[in-house]
This record gives structure tokens, C-alpha cells and sequence, in this order.
DNA sequence: GGTAGATGAATGACTATTCATTCATCTACT
DNA sequence: AGTAGATGAATGAATAGTCATTCATCTACC
């Protein structure tokens, strides 16, 4: 096995430990098991168990959010790139459910170096939502009311807290389809209901 | 002091703590430190660490859940209901911000214990807002397209979310009153201007 | 002088990390 | 082609440090 996939092996290992146990439960161990590798091979392909964590958060999920702005840098209506970023979403989060289970625990840690990684790329990600907005109103599509930086947490928080449904049952529950039009809708229209 | 009294200072003392280290980096030392108590008094009061931790969220945020419940229950109007619910609920965040952060971050825990906290007492919280979904939507104030449980997930996201913005920034930044409005405005109106 | 409450040093369990050793694979010389 | 020697990836037992928890002792009040 090359280099490189040992690496992405540990990897994806820890990224489910983590998910199952959570980065302070999960054991070294743990991960070596599940990589089937020796506890010390770890150490050849990351500094530490921290670094580990960062990692997972640093690639994984970065190659999720740079696919999500690539793609909607595409766009220009801003309609079509909010359900672009909704699809895309909620689309990795029930595809990868360790990591999506990773990043609703391990990204809210009060840990120095995680704080720092959730203000700098994940801000950036955050803060994609906010110039869809504001693009949405200077073409007079939305309410100039709307508070961009508001909007955008409220946004997103809905995103993931809807995510989240995904990794804590085990049944089918909503579909992925349905989840982004409730989304969308919700957050376009709103929840009063209008006479034409 | 009376043993009542020394309880809650050591509850106090470890939701500062819990917010600003993390429930595992958190040392028993460092809550006793601030709570100005031996290490060893923190168990007379405790029966370990995790107990401390559950009756953080049991305690202090039961407090809050109960008497945002209360005070929904004595309205009918969905519309006030749900102002309510939101001015109470980022009321409670801006004002206890170490126990926002403590809600932030560890109430996502992986452990079981936590999990079922969340399960019981919060989902019950959450199950308000799609009860109120549902009153509107049976009175036609709010479209029956929408799934209150899909939305009651989004709103509650929103709102988390949108609180975060207080415990993480030490500038004022948006106040109570502007946020209400506009997680409130957004749901209801949604982000689509229309002409009248 | 008896007792409830408080103290904080000592204990011991737990685990991240290290590193001496192994061994499969490669190199280059005959 | 066969072999001796070199390489460095992989291993996992041993180490070393950290802390939650305990408990012998103390304090202050009745």
C-alpha cells in the first residue's frame, strides 16, 4: 500500500472513531484497530492525536466546502446558487455521515487550534451565504431588511441542525430532496401563508 | 455558607470553566480553584466529574426551558407564540453567556449520558416550535406545505446558531432586539421581496 | 469532646507517545 | 541470476505524565 493511502486510511479510521466516541473517547488504539496499523504507525503519518484532528478537518471537510464554492461561482442568479449551496450541503452530510457527525461535535470544541480552523476556512464558507444575499439584494430579489450577517448564521445553523437528523437515526426519515425544498422554501418564502 | 449556596457557586464556577476549557480539558482542580473550595469538597457536593456536567445542563438550563414553556402555554396566537420563543430563548443566551457556550459545545457531546439528555428534556423543547407549526398551520396562517418537522429543526439551528455570535465576538455586535426581528421576520416572510 | 463539613496531599488508573527491534523490499556487485 | 548489505516502514511493549478520586486529618461550632 502506498504512502499516501495510508495516510487516507488513518484518516477515514479516526474520522469514524471520532464520530462513534468523539476526539477526547476515542483511543489511539482505537484507530489504529480500525486502520489495521500498529499504534506507532500512526505517528509516522501525523504529529499527534490533535493533529489528527485537524487534519480530518482540514482536508476532508475542505474539499467539501472548495467543491461547494466552485461550484457556485458558476451561478449568478442568486436563487440558483442558494439551492446549489443547500443541495451541496446537505448532500455531503448524508453521504458522509462520520464526517458530518465529526464536524457537529469536533467543530464546536473551545479548543484553541479548532477555533482558529472554524474562524478562518469555515467563516469563509459562512460567509458565501452572506454575498449570495447581498447579490439578491441589489437586484431587488430580496428584502433589503434582511441583515446579511444575521441571515447568513441563521442559515446555516438550519442547515446543519437539519443535518443532523441524518446521524442521529438510523431509519430513513426525510429524504434528501425533501429536506433541501423544505429548506429553501422556508427560508425563501417563509412560513405565512399568502392569498394571490 | 449554606450547603445550598456552595452547590450552586460550584455549579456557577463550573459552567465558567466548562464554557471556557471544555467539559475534558476542564480540571476539577481549576472549578474548585474558582469556586474557592478544596478539590475534595467539590465531591461532597458531586459524585464525579460528569455528574457536575449533567446537572449543569439539568439545573441551569432546565431553569430557562421551563419558563420559556410557561410562557408560551399562556398564549394562543401562533405569531406570539413563536416571539416568545425566540426573544426568551436569545434573551437566556445573551445574558448567561458561559452557559450559551456551555450549551454551544457540549450538549453536541458523543457520550451516552448527554445524548439521552439531549434526547429527553431537549427534544421536548424543540417539539414546541413544531407544535406551534402546526397550531398555525390548522388556524391557515402558515402554509401547509411546510413540514413542521423539518422546520421546527431549522429554527431551532437558526437560533443556536445566531447565538453564537455573542458568546464567540466581545464586541457588542447585534443587539437582542435586531436579532429577534430578523430570525423572527425571516421565518415568517422569508428573504423574497414582493411587490404589493 | 463530639460531629459535620472541609481540606489537599497521595493514590492509582489510564493512555499518548516513544523507540529499540523486526523484516520485507530494494540495490548493486559478482 | 544470486546474494550480501542497506534501507526505512512498521511494530507494540515500555515509559512517563496527567488527573479524577479518595481519605486521613483538620477545623470550628455546638
Amino acid at each position: 500500500m502506498k504512502s499516501v493511502e495510508k495516510h487516507n486510511k488513518i484518516l477515514v479510521s479516526a474520522t469514524k472513531v471520532f464520530a462513534k466516541k468523539g476526539f477526547f473517547n476515542a483511543r489511539i488504539s482505537d484507530i489504529a484497530k480500525e486502520a489495521k496499523v500498529a499504534d506507532g504507525t500512526i505517528y509516522l503519518y501525523f504529529n499527534n492525536k490533535f493533529d489528527i484532528l485537524i487534519s480530518v478537518l482540514e482536508e476532508e471537510i475542505g474539499k467539501i466546502i472548495e467543491q461547494i464554492q466552485k461550484a457556485i461561482k458558476k451561478e449568478t442568479d442568486p436563487h440558483k446558487m442558494l439551492t446549489i449551496f443547500v443541495h451541496k450541503h446537505l448532500a455531503a452530510m448524508k453521504q458522509n455521515k462520520n464526517l458530518a457527525e465529526v464536524i457537529h461535535i469536533e467543530l464546536r470544541q473551545s479548543d484553541k487550534l479548532v477555533k482558529e480552523y472554524r474562524n478562518k476556512t469555515f467563516k469563509q464558507y459562512i460567509d458565501l451565504i452572506s454575498e449570495i444575499i447581498r447579490l439578491g439584494q441589489e437586484q431587488h430579489i430580496y428584502r433589503k431588511e434582511i441583515m446579511p450577517g444575521i441571515a447568513k448564521r441563521a442559515f446555516f445553523g438550519a442547515l446543519d441542525e437539519v443535518s443532523r437528523v441524518w446521524t442521529e437515526t438510523s431509519t430513513s426519515s426525510y429524504s434528501l430532496e425533501e429536506t433541501t425544498e423544505q429548506v429553501l422554501s422556508l427560508f425563501l418564502f417563509g412560513m405565512i401563508e399568502r392569498r394571490d
